[in-house]
DNA sequence: CTGAAAGCGCTTACAG
DNA sequence: CTGAAAGCGCTTACAG
């Protein structure tokens, strides 16, 4: 059988009896055109299923309205971060081309730099940390409209000078808000459960943890509060649980804030087989807002992020970077403290639903 | 500052002093040429940095070496498979663009069936089910290479007449593995915790659990054997957990076979306030492997699905109708059962990893 | 307000 | 083995 060819501008313009100049005008509402004529040659378009060539399209104007997106494989939470990004750049007009990478930083920043010298894209945005040198987004200051030539690159999180990541993500401010808050409910000792140190996260929240709880100390308030150490180092839950032993039996209650929700989990296990209660012995925070933590008993206060959110953020600065338009502000925050069971009752703490009492 | 413009094959052809078909024949392999001259040209063309303009191939070959992927936002795994599923279409030299979709089933098969006759891809993976009607793959025994212009449209999961959903991801087959386990354990009473009703997933374990069941009770060893009920409905382990209070407290010991983990951690919860043990007075199984699992306590037995080894093979799928090959046969299996804690001690079961002693 | 013409950057028969 | 030429399907100054 014989494969119809789909049908083109030129075949709008012979039915319509206009010419293929008309038929783009009236398609894309450039130029001036009768409203009659619009009228009638998308009334022909409609009826012969007209659909046009991108890619032709895309030659003449130069302009392909294709987006890359690189991930990782590993990071799941990234899909709804994908689809907030997607949503962007559809209302945008551009399609989100996704490109999986692994490997060393090094290896992941020449892909990126790879997929943005093939001019194949408009913009580029990476999920994964990739060195500085792999980003363009317009300063501030350019003019709008300015355009060098190079394919905007935009990064949700980069390793800086000294290998840490930026980025909405692994923003970890959230750690000081609990220990300020175990703090102001009387615990004085307390331990960080860390993830690994690749993970920039991870050294975010280990960080945030040092100083918050070196600043609780330094506070005259309160000169007993003290650090009983950073433990863990992975992100498995096993270690955590092998963790807990670490921690001096006569040092109780302490307050252990676990670099995620696994961990945490570790760490409740770890307690429960030591035969300390949480919350009482231990005090217990994550993050992640993992939905089992919910149901854990007791339930993990946690950290919630809205990756639809932190994906829509990160999407708006590309496109505003390849429109050549200024950075957009900060969007609404992307982290949000769920309080739960597992950190006890907390004075001018508004406790988050749990499922039901503990046991 | 002027914007130089990129390179072009024309560029290339001048600066090698040869035309520009045999720039073209040196690039892409096809034709006849003298290693000599190609060897020149892929060297001047390097060495201004040359790249095709895929547009205007693409135009030229009518083809444009793009695939679509339709996902849903809610589904997190999915970014697993989509790894998966990538790492087999960069293979077969394609790039991937995914497009989020939600609303009903027919809004998303006409979004579906709206990208297919876009013709701006070769293929569409579709990772949320649609009606068959958005579905075109040759039949097996259409002559390879044949090609009726149809856009191939692929899915991980389709409905069929009965609004079923058909696929790897939604095979149940292993709820029947769990029931005979736990008949063969000695356990004669059995409750199922749903997922909801517009769920494949969720109605395939729902009739699997009902159908093994029912077998296991017209077995002349097993007369005793029942199923107390199908409880739950959602994917809400709150739902679950209050599902516990319609066990009647003189059927234990009772087998309960949740849909999925955050049933099995509700039902684990419910458990616990009415005093109950898991295992001893409750057994209980989960789905999905979710990473908490292993550190609930009791740990949860659950079925761990391999989501990149799923989405290679759709994948696998999608390129070989493009190509008008045989669809692949089934490559590995996706489900694995791991056995923990919750589900008790089962004979001639090799129990999965468990963290610890459960308390 | 509309049309004739050029051209975006490739690939591919075809001729030599 | 290589080159001259046509053409993929659009858009866009430009002329009328």
């Amino acid at each position: 059988m014989a494969v119809p060819n789909p049908p083109t501008s030129r075949d709008v313009a012979r039915l319509a009896g206009v010419s293929q100049a008309t038929v783009s005008y009236a398609l894309t509402g450039r130029g001036t055109i009768a409203a009659a004529t619009r009228e009638r040659v998308l009334r022909v378009a409609e009826s012969i299923g007209y659909r046009p060539n991108l890619a032709a399209r895309s030659m003449r104007t130069r302009r392909s309205g294709r987006l890359a997106v690189v991930t990782g494989a590993t990071l799941d939470n990234q899909l709804r971060l994908l689809a907030g990004a997607g949503e962007v750049a559809e209302a945008a007009g551009f399609v989100m081309e996704t490109h999986t990478v692994d490997g060393t930083v090094e290896e992941r920043t020449a892909r990126v730099c790879d997929l943005a010298g093939s001019r194949q894209y408009e913009g580029i945005l990476t999920l994964v940390p990739v060195l500085p040198e792999a980003l363009s987004e317009p300063s501030d200051d350019a003019p709008a409209g300015q355009d060098d030539g190079a394919t905007p690159v935009v990064a949700e999180a980069t390793f800086d000078e000294q290998m840490r990541t930026l980025g909405d993500l692994a923003d970890a401010s959230t750690v000081e808000v609990f220990v300020e808050a175990l703090v102001a409910a009387g615990y004085r000792r307390f331990v960080h459960v860390a993830g690994p140190e690749q993970f920039a996260s991870a050294r975010a929240r280990r960080d945030v943890y040092v100083t918050s709880v070196a600043r609780a100390a330094a506070d005259p308030a309160t000169p007993d509060v003290v650090s009983l150490g950073v433990l863990g180092g992975s992100w498995s839950g096993d270690d955590a649980r092998r963790a807990v032993a670490e921690i001096p039996a006569d040092a109780l209650p302490v307050a252990v804030v676990a670099a995620n929700d696994f961990l945490a989990a570790g760490v409740l296990r770890g307690a429960a087989e030591r035969g300390w209660s949480v919350p009482g012995d231990l005090v217990v925070t994550g993050w992640d807002n993992v939905e089992m933590g919910a149901f854990m008993m007791p339930s993990l206060t946690t950290v919630a992020v809205d990756f639809p959110e932190a994906g829509r953020a990160v999407m708006r600065r590309l496109v505003a970077a390849i429109r050549g338009e200024p950075r957009p502000g900060p969007g609404r925050p992307i982290h949000r403290i769920v309080w739960r069971e597992s950190s006890g009752d907390l004075p001018g703490v508004a406790p988050g639903p749990a499922p039901g009492p503990p046991r």
